[in-house]
DNA sequence: ATGAAAGCGCTAACAG
DNA sequence: CTGTTAGCGCTTTCAT
């Protein structure tokens, strides 16, 4: 079924059925109907694909995950899914799975199928990727992360900020042996070296770090804080870097007979769902997925419009959420 | 860029430049270097959107999923993903949010794409959807699920049967004042009947049943048992729809002091990452997730190389994992 | 092994 | 408000 059946059956001319499906303002009523009842009867389905190499608007938008299951990015896929939805636009997703090697031939892929944006998404690019996407002339809008040099347009936060307050709230309320579980990622590091940064400033001894490789998991952080508590069986306040170590840690603490937030506070990150319910509810710091993905999503359909975006570079922040663990 | 500005860097004409890039062994090795030395010099990326609209192979694979963040499903897409993508297919990702109404419009819109496969995870088709999917023509893979009769091809395993062996499994280990807390979907209402099954073929009482809203979280794991305790005070065994559920229901034992296993045994549902290092460890059921994605990718493969499908029922089945909370 | 011509299904541009 | 013409960038088909 194509716009020529349609077109048949109706009785007009191929193009009056696009505007009938594309900008339906610019049709009479009674064709309009004719149209409309025509598509109906036929059951056609426009081709996107043959409309998209014409008008050189694909309505696709790329998003570059590390992996989905690690359960950090999802939120944002989906907030960045329903938001471009609601306009039109369809998500293609790319796994880039921690490497940057196998990042570069998923970019050609993404970009071979001309997509009106790419979104990464906690991705390090490598200069080759940085290159290709530039040269691509696709808006690119990085997030989950602040830089004052992004490639395009960019979305995120401090890590670096997060980690110095997250370790200001611990000195507030009195803990002075610090510790931190955290994955070894970029942007994880960039958190740990704020949090130390504030423990410096603060001259209480330096925290005793503990990485462990991400994706971060429930079972990491109990091996995490069990490999900290060994070095440093003294800590009284640990910040985990994602609530899913945080979780581990509680669970580890339940095990060993540790209070907490009696004799351990616990911090975590992310302010995922479950955090609230544990035993003891889990202080940790809020991120605005929702606002990440629609404003990501904003900013590629803005330029898909041919609108200039003003501010490229957004701050969402984050918020210290208090509850019982700290 | 575009084959024509290749074309003219190589000296040779444009479907020379197409072959090289598709089927480089009908090139002959010189021209083919000097076509590769241009793409290279050019930074030429394919366009895979006007080679898909001439040879009706989109490399385009729709992924149709209710929620990604209930984290049921993205193992199940980050393997489909996987897989079709080292075969150059993409994933065109589609969320239906639980309710078959905004599914009509989605499926219109994926369809419109012209894929060359639908992967339906754990979806309600309306009729109406149902025919559109028929009249489309294109290859769809139902999944997470098993029946006679479907649109097409499907991977999963029978609900009804897992809830039947739970059930089984806590009545061989003494247990016989049974509940359940679930979601309130269709697939968890099919292991609900199973579970109810065997339990009523056992002569044991009826198990109080406790349904929550879809999807599943911890919280509603704490509120879902503590409303079946109130309903039923001796419950000595609960299956729970989800890890996340048997979770909240671990949380909510704990806080009040009830022994798991000894006064309660507790089985989850999905084997996800932290079951097994909760605490206690949580016996749950496992289902292959990866090799559902994976037999999903290989039926559209096959069909998109026009390759029969023979078997078009595959049964991935389960395995109950006996760790120490029942 | 390489090329010329045609056309996939649609929409931009320009009439009328 | 409606139609005609042309062409997006590629691959199919048929030739050589």
């Amino acid at each position: 079924m194509t716009v020529h059946d349609v077109a048949r059956v109706a009785g007009v001319s191929i193009i009056t059925v696009s505007r009938a499906v594309n900008t339906p303002e610019q049709v009479s009523a009674p064709t309009l109907e004719r149209v409309r009842d025509a598509i109906a009867r036929t059951g056609y389905v426009p081709n996107l694909i043959a409309g998209g190499l014409r008008s050189r608007r694909s309505r696709l938008v790329a998003a570059v995950v590390p992996s989905l299951s690690g359960g950090v990015f999802t939120e944002t896929i989906e907030s960045l899914t329903l938001a471009l939805g609601s306009h039109d636009y369809q998500v293609l997703l790319g796994q880039s799975g921690f490497t940057p090697a196998g990042e570069d031939a998923l970019l050609d892929a993404l970009i071979g199928r001309r997509p009106d944006g790419i979104v990464l998404t906690g991705i390090m690019h490598s200069h080759e990727g940085r290159n290709r996407l530039l040269a691509s002339g696709i808006p690119v809008v990085e997030t989950w992360d602040l830089t004052s040099t992004p490639i395009d347009m960019i979305v995120g936060f401090s890590h670096e900020r997060l980690g110095f307050d997250v370790c200001d709230f611990l000195l507030a309320r009195g803990r002075r042996r610090l510790g931190i579980v955290s994955g070894n990622d970029d942007r994880a590091r960039q958190r740990n070296e704020g949090f130390c940064r504030a423990a410096a400033r603060a001259g209480v001894r330096a925290p005793q770090v503990e990485l462990v490789p991400s994706p971060t998991t429930h079972e990491k952080g109990r091996a995490g804080l069990a490999a900290l508590l060994e070095k440093a069986p003294d800590v009284d306040g640990v910040f985990c870097g994602s609530d899913a170590l945080a979780m581990g840690a509680l669970t580890e603490c339940l095990v060993r007979s540790i209070g907490v937030p009696g004799d351990l506070s616990i911090v975590g990150h992310g302010d995922v769902n479950f955090s609230a319910s544990l035993h003891p509810p889990l202080t940790t710091v809020r991120i605005d997925y929702d606002r990440i993905g629609r404003t990501a999503a904003q900013f590629i359909i803005d330029r898909a419009e041919g609108r200039a975006v003003e501010n490229r570079i957004v701050d969402v922040g984050y918020t210290i959420v208090t509850r019982q663990s700290a």
